[in-house]
DNA sequence: TGAAATGTTGGGGCG
DNA sequence: ACGCCCCAACATTTC
């Protein structure tokens, strides 16, 4: 019998435009995903993400095996299970697409090279972006710093390559007497139980690659042609909600360009603005490349000197959506209830932790690490930097949110607002963003008392952005 | 991928 | 008819 392939399974859970699986896919193969909380250096995921990560597994287990094929877990050190596996099997290859943290890329090298020593190819491929951070550069031949830039470039270098099919027929190679031990996927114990808090996430979300598939189709034909306008708008349909599924590779880049480019007769400016997002995921992941200590450190160093404040009750009431700003609070509420937020509103949101009350970016990356279930350690960390202005082309110092004037700009009548934050939802739209200041009748209409059913804000926004600019002013360039 | 303060303009009311 | 004031509406500057 020919010796088999192995094919390391990472963030890219899916058949389709899957280069590592391709690679395999006319041979007898195993396919093994690792989930390594032993080796030093990786982030642990976050809570969102395991739940993610349990249904996105259990979802390509069931297409792998529905083509013949057989997806196996293992739990450890991936730097010294997949050799020992790789060895135990007698494998000629293993294949797996690449990824760019620093720790990821040192096991990966490692693995390359404990392989070459046994004898065995070793080859990655991309999979996860639509071009290789190294592939874009200035002319000096460094990283960009700024995004158009950034995407400029990477624009100007050509088609993307034309997305894979997924492959028809897998063939399960036997597992290996000799090789690591199997565990089942409940043995990761990845979603919760007690108390089992994913009843929203599950109500949003149909992880997997069928899920990421039915996602870009509808926005394709639903909300792509008014793209450019209604991004912005948190009440409506008007996003891919891809995030995740990008995330977890469960639908390419490729993919998703490709598809945008098809449809691009109906909507150009749209399609642009789109692939622009699918830009900034590009350009997040340049900087981590280039700077991996992106969710650790400021990456202008200057704002290593911010003496930020530590706030526990402050935080606290932003973690719960408790702030009294009600855009502020509704987004709090949508990601601890369904592991997502809009774009826009995440600024803001953002924006209030930092500017308004002056806690460390850091402390707010943290908290959607653990709840988003699109948590990408390039663009949560990029993201973060970028409101706080110590990131890569970020917002400026002096650019405060007032989350009253956002409200009104882009929830126009506060049906997001009423969504997310029932107590408020009988409120008029003329008062639905600052209720500390609406009428006592209409207060008492809606059945309000702030300070009792509804917060009062917790640091009034005049203070808040004076005291903010005073601050900040300190450290600017 | 701001907001607020300050400056300018121009229509309308009115003596 | 004219000058003056008021003040939106818009533009510019500043943070």
């Amino acid at each position: 019998m020919s010796s088999p392939a192995l094919v390391w399974l990472r963030d890219d859970l899916r058949l389709d435009d899957q280069p590592a699986i391709a690679a395999a896919a006319d041979r007898s193969a195993l396919f093994v995903y690792v989930y390594d909380d032993a080796s030093p250096g990786l982030r642990p995921l976050g809570g969102a993400s395991r739940w993610w990560l349990a249904k996105s597994l259990a979802a390509l287990r069931h297409e792998i095996a529905a083509r013949g094929g057989r997806l196996d877990i293992l739990r450890g050190p991936a730097g010294e299970l997949i050799p020992e596996l790789a060895r135990g099997a007698g494998a000629s290859h293993v294949y797996w697409t690449r990824r760019y943290g620093a720790a990821e890329i040192e096991i990966d090298k490692g693995v390359k090279a404990a392989l070459a020593d046994a004898g065995i190819a070793a080859k990655s491929f991309n999979g996860q972006l639509l071009r290789e951070p190294w592939e874009v550069r200035t002319e000096a031949g460094g990283a960009f710093q700024v995004f158009t830039a950034f995407w400029r470039r990477h624009r100007a270098l050509g088609a993307y390559a034309a997305p894979l099919r997924a492959p028809e027929r897998l063939h399960a190679a036997r597992w290996p007497s000799e090789a690591p031990r199997r565990v089942s996927l409940e043995d990761l114990a990845l979603t919760p139980l007690k108390p089992d808090w994913s009843g929203g996430l599950a109500e949003t979300w149909r992880p997997g690659e069928e899920g990421a598939r039915a996602r870009l189709d509808r926005f394709v034909s639903e909300a792509l042609e008014d793209y450019a306008e209604a991004r912005d708008r948190p009440d409506g349909r008007n996003t891919s909600m891809l995030s995740p599924h990008l995330r977890f590779g469960e639908i390419s880049p490729r993919r998703v360009a490709a598809a945008i480019e098809a449809a691009r007769g109906d909507a150009e400016g749209a399609a642009d603005k789109y692939l622009a997002e699918l830009g900034w995921r590009e350009f997040s992941y340049s900087l981590l490349y280039d700077f991996p200590d992106l969710a650790k450190r400021a990456w202008r160093a200057r704002f290593e000197n911010f003496a930020y404040r530590e706030d526990r009750a402050g935080l606290r009431a932003w973690a719960r959506g408790r702030t009294g700003y009600p855009l502020v609070d509704a987004g709090m509420r949508e990601l601890w209830a369904t592991g997502y937020m809009h774009n826009r509103v995440r600024m803001i949101a953002a924006s209030f932790l930092i500017k308004h009350l002056l806690i460390d970016w850091r402390r707010g990356e943290s908290w959607f690490w653990d709840t988003l279930c699109d948590a990408d350690p390039a663009n949560n960390a990029a993201s973060w930097q970028w409101v706080a202005g110590s990131g890569a082309d970020a917002a400026p110092y002096f650019r405060i949110f007032n989350p009253v004037l956002q409200g009104q700009r882009f929830d126009p009548e506060g049906a997001y607002v009423r969504r997310w934050i029932p107590e408020l939802a009988r409120l008029e739209a003329a008062h639905i963003h600052s209720p500390w200041l609406a009428p006592s009748d209409a207060l008492a209409r809606a059945g309000v008392t702030i300070g009792r059913t509804y917060p009062e804000p917790i640091v009034d926004h005049a203070f808040a952005r004076r005291r903010a600019l005073e601050k900040l002013a300190a450290i600017k360039a």
